[in-house]
DNA sequence: TTGAAAGCGGTACCAT
DNA sequence: ATGGTACCGCTTTCAA
């Protein structure tokens, strides 16, 4: 690997022109410059960014925590923030937690040592005291506390539209599923959905679960076992969704006649369901994006428009639930 | 952040002392040791990897290239590979290649700028000449090329065992799904059972897809207009065997009975699929560690028993297949 | 057993 | 406009 100093004797002038020429920093001739950068292209040469990072103690890189990559949500908020960082030229690491805080911590500490730029952080212990005393700025995504500048939909309306649409479709004795109780996101889409549902005349039922696939099936049986006069479900993720509709068909109950059932996030393989999943979609892709421009606005120190950007949901009409006459 | 000249300065001895200490390299008294160790701890101190880095030019990071997150095959293999690096105390870079060649090449810039000591890759450009005249090992995943060591899942064996077990089932009239042509190991499944399928008494289809979402849903429909009377599919993977299903059903097939389908892959969502997806298991988290493994004995030195690691697939049976006696 | 100092590959200050 | 050089934090050789 050829080194600035190689590129310098090369073009027959001092390291710290060629610094200068690569940075367009200070003065170069035009001259100077454009020998620098034959002998740049001639070499092929890269900029060592460890060493670059060493001196500026910032690198190009940022840290994009992730809860448990298997739940293709996350993934898809992947896309979003790396599309949008290398538009803009820096270069993304994902870590994976693995909804374990050690890994978590691990991660934080890697990101650390190499002197990412900033964090993006959707995991489950985000809203702890990990991410204190970090020399860098933190964005949330899909998480929400007081304390950091956040990306996330808008919860308490998805709750309430798929409270509102599974009773608007006849429903009457619901089940609604309650995310994992530290995360704020999934508390607000179950507030709204339950705000809804009290207000509406239905009976209802609530169960607590994670949102990851392992316990999804036991979920699935269990809520069947206790509650077989369920017309209705509300899921708190897609992933729920899918193994109850699973359940829900093999014990031979018909979709959407006899039950209902709605999804949360509209994960790409809702739709690949049969019947496909109707679902309130969360925008991940877009979420992410935006994470990542809110994280560099604050890198750069641009004016913040909003610290918290909340994003809107829809819900996505499919086959699991009835259709029902327009009425907006 | 302390460095080393602060635990130093707090223990009374020179930075070489401390290097040496921390390192658990070359001579250094069990007193002096100890004040060492204790400084570090009182200052909390941790060492820059990034100046370590620079000097070594070593990191301790390894760089995994997918070629699409979205794909839940890919996420199983990652955690494979971040669960053995763990364990060995070195940290994963994961980059998600999209399926662009540009990503792909931004990537392993990436990785070579900072110094990864390996590199694990899974994408569809692995068989190019992008690997070559790095500094650092390279290791394919899920890949295979005369070139680089690699971990992979016998694909000759998968496909014949698809074949042979829609075979066994009765299926008649066969449509036959090849992956990408430029993927070995997606040539290989398909050989496999294109053999299988000569030697029986059946006719068959080829249809070429991608493995990807977006591609899966159009291929789908189409199989079904060129090809109504199909009574068994053999999918490429799991995300098109999911999309066949998707529209089987839709069109009012009635599977297993009328249709039949074979997956390959095995990835989490398949049993939760209605009814859930017979399939070729790959063991992908075996794989990620397998491969983990592999490039450390090579980073290390360590002699190889085998420079191709293939692990054995197998057929798992669900309900998109009929039932049939045991014979073995 | 320990320490001084050179060097990894850049950046940026200060002279010229 | 350009060059010399100290420095970022660590490792390693060499001398003591």
């Amino acid at each position: 690997m050829a080194t600035i100093r190689d590129v310098a004797k090369r073009a027959g002038v001092s390291v710290a022109t060629v610094s200068r020429v690569l940075n367009n920093k200070g003065y170069a001739h035009e001259d100077t410059r454009k020998l620098v950068n034959d002998a740049i292209k001639e070499l092929n040469y890269k900029p060592n960014e460890v060493a670059r990072s060493l001196y500026k103690k910032k690198s190009r890189l940022i840290g994009l925590l992730l809860p448990d990559i298997r739940n293709p949500f996350f993934p898809e908020l992947a896309r979003g923030v790396e599309d949008e960082m290398q538009e803009q030229g820096l270069h993304l690491i994902i870590g994976n937690a693995d909804e374990k805080l050690e890994k978590e911590i691990d991660y934080i500490q890697t990101f650390k040592q190499n002197n990412v730029i900033g964090i993006i952080s959707a995991t489950n212990h985000a809203e702890t005291k990990l991410y204190e005393n970090l020399s860098f700025p933190v964005v949330l995504l899909d998480r929400i506390t007081g304390s950091y500048p956040s990306v996330y939909a808008d919860g308490l309306d998805g709750g309430k539209k798929a409270a509102q649409e599974m009773v608007r479709r006849g429903s009457k004795r619901i089940a609604l599923l309650r995310g994992p109780i530290e995360l704020r996101t999934a508390q607000d889409r179950f507030k709204g959905a339950v705000d809804e549902l009290c207000d509406a005349n239905v009976d209802f039922q609530v169960i607590t679960s994670s949102f990851s696939f392992h316990d999804a099936e036991k979920m699935a049986k269990t809520l069947f076992e206790k509650f077989p006069e369920t017309d209705g479900i509300i899921a708190s993720n897609d992933l729920s969704a899918a193994a109850i509709l699973h359940e829900a068909l093999r014990i031979g109950r018909s979709i959407p006649d006899d039950l209902q059932i709605i999804g949360y996030d509209d994960i790409p393989l809702s739709k690949l369901l049969f019947p496909s999943l109707s679902t309130i979609r969360q925008p991940a892709y877009d979420m992410g994006r935006e994470a990542a421009k809110l994280l560099m606005n604050i890198i750069n120190n641009k004016p913040l428009a909003q610290k918290n950007i909340q994003l809107p949901v829809t819900f996505i009409e499919r086959q699991t639930t009835r259709k029902v006459e327009k009425n907006d």
